[in-house]
DNA sequence: TTGAGTTCCTATCTTTCCTATATGATCAGT
DNA sequence: ACTGATCATATAGGAAAGATAGGAACTCAA
């Protein structure tokens, strides 16, 4: 049950969208470079956030990516269903392959799992909206500061 | 963000064990018939079980399988992580590969997300283990109940 | 208009994991 | 000893994840 690289690039990237307050829209490879993404990995996954409506890009020589809302506004849970494909209602019990006699005879095992499992699903999505990318960014800076001083001494 | 097969055989497999009171082990045999399930697969699942000290077994001529302990003191979530190995605590973040140097730039990131995927798991294995295999059984009959009587007026 | 730099799109490759099977060893009872 | 069950390991096959390749489409500047 680990976080697959997908989703924790999808959230690096959106996270480093968001710490990069600039006038212009940052780029794919700058962002790459920053969070140690492979850059042909990240279009993809830029893609993704991009038609969920997370981020908005700008082609050409000055082109890049930018937040396409307030950080306040996007849900981690957002960010991960953008990259990953929605949380819930994917779940098909393995009795439900036969496409013709829909008899299913297990079937009140099988929808007791399902719901169990949909219960599951709800309470990952629940803990992922709990935090926004407002926060993650608050959190980052937060630790930040902790660490970086150590240095100045 | 699907139940594994192994998962969901698991969790029948058990069902099975505490649905069949019967005073002789159930056989490894009987249990994939009855849920459909590879038999050859199955026995590594109910090792798995077993392992986990959820199960018991017998070998022999009249050999076969039963609950350890009580139905209501085996949580869901024991089922889950015997089969499929614990749920909490296997994330490494992307950046962690290195086995000298120990920087770590991206550090506060990455902490800040396994933090998060932490939460997650919690989540995840707070709601399946709100339900007990008994209460599994519970439900199954009532469903049970529901269906079978329509074929019979 | 041309060229450079970027996003956008599709296809493919590689690796890892999941599911399932095969084969035989080990054990218990008749 | 024979039968029938669990136990153990190895491995095949396919699906999914991770990563890469190549070029089309677009934007802007010189």
């Amino acid at each position: 049950m680990d976080l697959s690289a997908k989703g924790e690039y999808g959230i690096l990237a959106a996270l480093d969208l968001a710490l990069t307050r600039d006038a212009t829209p940052v780029q794919a490879k700058a962002i790459a470079e920053r969070q140690c993404i492979p850059i042909k990995f990240l279009e993809h996954i830029l893609r993704a956030l991009r038609n969920a409506g997370l981020v908005e890009s700008s082609r050409g020589i000055h082109g890049g990516y930018r937040l396409a809302k307030p950080a306040a506004e996007i849900l981690v849970g957002d960010l991960i269903q953008a990259v990953e494909g929605p949380i819930a209602g994917t779940h098909r019990p393995h009795g439900t392959r036969n496409g013709s006699n829909g008899k299913s005879l297990h079937s009140s095992r099988e929808i007791l799992i399902q719901t169990l499992w949909a219960d599951v699903q709800d309470a990952m999505l629940e803990t992922l909206n709990k935090t926004t990318l407002a926060d993650l960014c608050r959190q980052t800076r937060e630790l930040d500061e902790q660490r970086v001083p150590m240095y100045h001494i």
